[in-house]
DNA sequence: TGGTCGTTATA
DNA sequence: ATAACGACC
């Protein structure tokens, strides 16, 4: 490590040469990064600035004219219903003037896309672009890969993240002056059509730096890193991407859980905590709001509806964009976020709307408030209430943490300081682990991409499951039988979002009870939370079906728990009506109810509330249990230690602290290593024992040898990969 | 949530 | 030796 160049002639930066990767990532080129994360590229060859003007092109210089004749022809209307007539004057004026500036200096990029990004307080985006003092044009873009079932926006939380664009829009107008300029991509938008709106975007505003939020899901990691090598390298943008939404990023954290880190079974909370300690400082403390924000760089739009700007943009010579020049731009700038489709509700169609949106706040600042008041009144009850489902004192802040609306960062410190202050008796360790386990969930997610889908113990995809249809959808409709799942999964459906250990007690129901697979819990709740986080929804679906790197160590019982969470029955009459005549003794068990008590109550089992899909628990709960065991004896001794523990492959992977440095290292046979799992009492059993013992021993012989050979492989860096390659 | 497991208090 | 407790998953 070295010091090198300022970027913008500010801060100094500390970088490192990164070699030649294994992706063929950029060689030789210089990642910076100063002491707030920040990251930046920078050309080894080259570390002056390099301004679009200064190698304008003959035909861009054309394209340029072409433009200034357009913008001279067409008046800039920009019409949201939403603004205010003297808001929309005043928005028309400041593009104007960021006309002019935009066409004699380059123009930054802020790439917003809804995940981690919706903010102004602690936003890096926000204060390079303060720093830059480039004219500044920021940009929404939806897709329907946005939308994807698997690693996209959920229906209920496309609701939501509609109103939340909308509201940070109308911030940004009211304290910068700044619109987000809404681009609807075409459906299937990959590599290519980004590349052409950037190109686009340089083409008309001289755009040459960007500024994105890093996001973490699989696809998005490998689109990511394609799009900033390609702009850098080919187009020479500078791309800054930040971390908006960790604490600390998965490739940071060097875990594998070999014996170093000795506090509990590999993948828990604790060890990854000690691990997530060890590796680096505290997260930095959350940023202020920009004071200021460069004025707006206004683009010449297209007509709504219409392709963008097809006749652009502009051919260049030996670019890779030549051919595409006579066909319509497959994205659109759009004038209102209605027309990108990012909106999942039909015309026609009230539902989640009304129900959904009115119980969540969308202001920053009101975002910021729930969040002080959390602290002040509601953390010192947490802990020993927060298992309380008829008491609303949890934090709540989950829709805003999954979108960014609120930074973790944030949250973190503002916790920690709140903590101090409290009496040892009012602390919630729970609280204070919540973060972390979030940045678990990335990390599992870094280390296993394919948690979203596949089942971690890969074994574990044999084992047999419940396919009755009729139980899912009276789990997902919330007409089980059991209050307190059913209340449950009705508020899910009509609000969006449950408390934490409702989602558990309907997931381990789901699970244990009616022993259907993980993943259709997985999808609905992806589907119908408005605080839908992928990596989150993954890791508890996962260790809730005994697939994850965790495994629950306890099944929630539906009454008995329910007698515990709900003990007033506020929660059960709130969200299931139709009981709330029931007298606190059978709210949670109607059909133990006496005839006389149900009549009087105008409850009629079958008919006002559904009877219970499965009646006896005790063995539905068996014979998901024998489905675990069977699996288990059908699969190879690799699969297990000893002592009858799962056993996974697991990447060894070192800590880098740059996003990039990530792609050199993959996950092949040869840098993976065999780790035990927690494992429940239960399972550790008979099938076990059918294995030969040589066969066991044979793979502790092996793992043993692996372990000290590969975590000095991981620690003396990438120079054998390289060798390797 | 609830079951397991290791540690500490009590006899 | 056993019960009670608390940490953990």
């Amino acid at each position: 490590m070295h010091h090198c160049v300022t970027v913008n002639g500010s801060s100094l930066l500390f970088c490192e040469v990164i070699p030649r990767s294994t992706y063929g990532w950029c060689p030789g080129e210089r990642y910076c990064s100063d002491s707030q994360g920040f990251t930046a590229q920078r050309d080894l060859v080259d570390a002056r600035p390099r301004s679009y003007n200064g190698r304008r092109t003959p035909s861009r210089y054309r394209a340029l004219l072409r433009m200034r004749k357009a913008k001279r022809r067409t008046v800039e209307s920009s019409n949201r219903a939403t603004d205010s007539p003297d808001t929309l004057f005043s928005k028309i004026d400041a593009q104007k003037t960021a006309v002019k500036r935009s066409l004699s200096s380059a123009a930054t990029i802020v790439w917003l896309r809804g995940r981690g990004d919706l903010r102004i307080h602690d936003n890096p985006l926000l204060l390079q672009a303060q720093r830059l003092n480039e004219p500044l044009f920021i940009m929404f873009t939806w897709s329907s890969a946005d939308a994807d079932k698997n690693y996209g926006f959920g229906e209920a939380q496309r609701v939501f993240l509609f109103s939340a664009v909308d509201a940070l829009n109308r911030a940004l107008n009211m304290r910068f002056q700044q619109v987000i300029h809404y681009v609807r991509l075409s459906d299937d938008a990959g590599l290519e059509e980004y590349l052409q709106l950037f190109h686009f975007l340089e083409a008309s505003l001289s755009a040459r730096t960007l500024l994105m939020a890093r996001r973490y899901e699989p696809p998005l990691l490998q689109l990511d890193m394609e799009l900033e090598c390609t702009l850098t390298k080919q187009r020479k943008w500078k791309v800054y991407t930040h971390n908006m939404h960790l604490l600390h990023e998965p490739w940071t954290v060097a875990y594998d859980g070999d014996a170093t880190s000795s506090a509990g079974h590999f993948g828990t909370l604790l060890p990854f905590w000690q691990a997530w300690q060890r590796n680096a400082d505290l997260p930095p403390e959350p940023a202020a709001a920009p004071s200021t924000l460069p004025p707006a760089a206004a683009l010449e739009r297209c007509e709504p509806r219409t392709p963008a700007c097809c006749e652009k943009p502009p051919p260049l010579a030996g670019d890779a964009f030549v051919d595409r020049t006579t066909r319509c731009a497959p994205f659109q700038f759009v004038t209102s976020l209605v027309e990108t489709g990012l909106h999942p509700v039909r015309p026609g169609t009230k539902r989640w709307d009304t129900v959904l949106l009115g119980s969540w706040a969308v202001d920053e600042e009101r975002v910021r408030a729930f969040l002080r008041d959390f602290l002040e009144h509601r953390l010192p009850l947490y802990e020993k209430n927060k298992s309380r489902a008829d008491l609303e004192v949890v934090s709540r802040l989950s829709p805003y943490l999954a979108l960014g609306m609120l930074s973790a960062r944030e949250v973190f410190h503002a916790t920690r300081a709140a903590s101090r202050r409290l009496a040892a008796s009012e602390r919630s360790k729970t609280f204070e682990r919540r973060l972390i386990w979030r940045d678990l969930a990335y990390w599992t997610l870094y280390m296993f991409p394919e948690a979203v889908t596949t089942p971690i113990r890969s074994h574990y995809a044999s084992q047999e499951w419940n396919e009755d249809p009729r139980l899912l959808a009276a789990w997902q409709r919330g007409s089980t039988g059991y209050p307190i799942i059913d209340a449950g999964m009705r508020q899910l459906w009509q609000t969006g979002w449950m408390p934490q250990n409702i989602r558990m007690a309907a997931a381990s129901f789901l699970v244990e009870y009616l022993n259907i697979h993980w993943i259709h819990g997985l999808q609905w709740f992806h589907r119908t939370l408005i605080d839908l986080d992928i990596a989150i929804n993954a890791m508890m679906w996962q260790n809730a079906g005994r697939t994850g790197l965790d495994m629950w160590n306890f099944v929630i019982h539906p009454e008995t728990s329910a007698r515990s969470s709900d003990p007033t029955g506020a929660y059960v009459r709130k969200w299931l009506p139709e009981l709330a005549q029931l007298p606190n003794a059978y709210i949670h068990a109607p059909w133990k109810a006496p005839e006389s008590v149900l009549s009087s109550a105008g409850v009629q089992l079958g008919a006002t509330y559904p009877q219970r899909i499965i009646a006896d628990l005790g063995a539905a709960r068996k014979q998901s249990q024998a489905a675990v065991l069977e699996m288990r004896s059908r699969s190879m001794p690799q699969f297990f230690n000893a002592d009858g523990y799962d056993r996974i492959r697991v990447p060894v992977l070192k800590a880098v602290s740059l996003p990039h440095e990530r792609f050199q290292q993959t996950a092949t046979a040869d840098n993976t290593v065999w780790r035990h799992v927690f494992t429940r009492r239960e399972f550790r059993e008979a099938p076990f024992a059918t294995h030969l013992p040589h066969e066991t021993e044979a793979c502790d012989r092996q793992e043993a040898q692996l372990l000290p050979k590969d975590s000095t492989r991981a620690m003396r860096g990438n120079g054998d990969a390289q060798a390797a390659a």
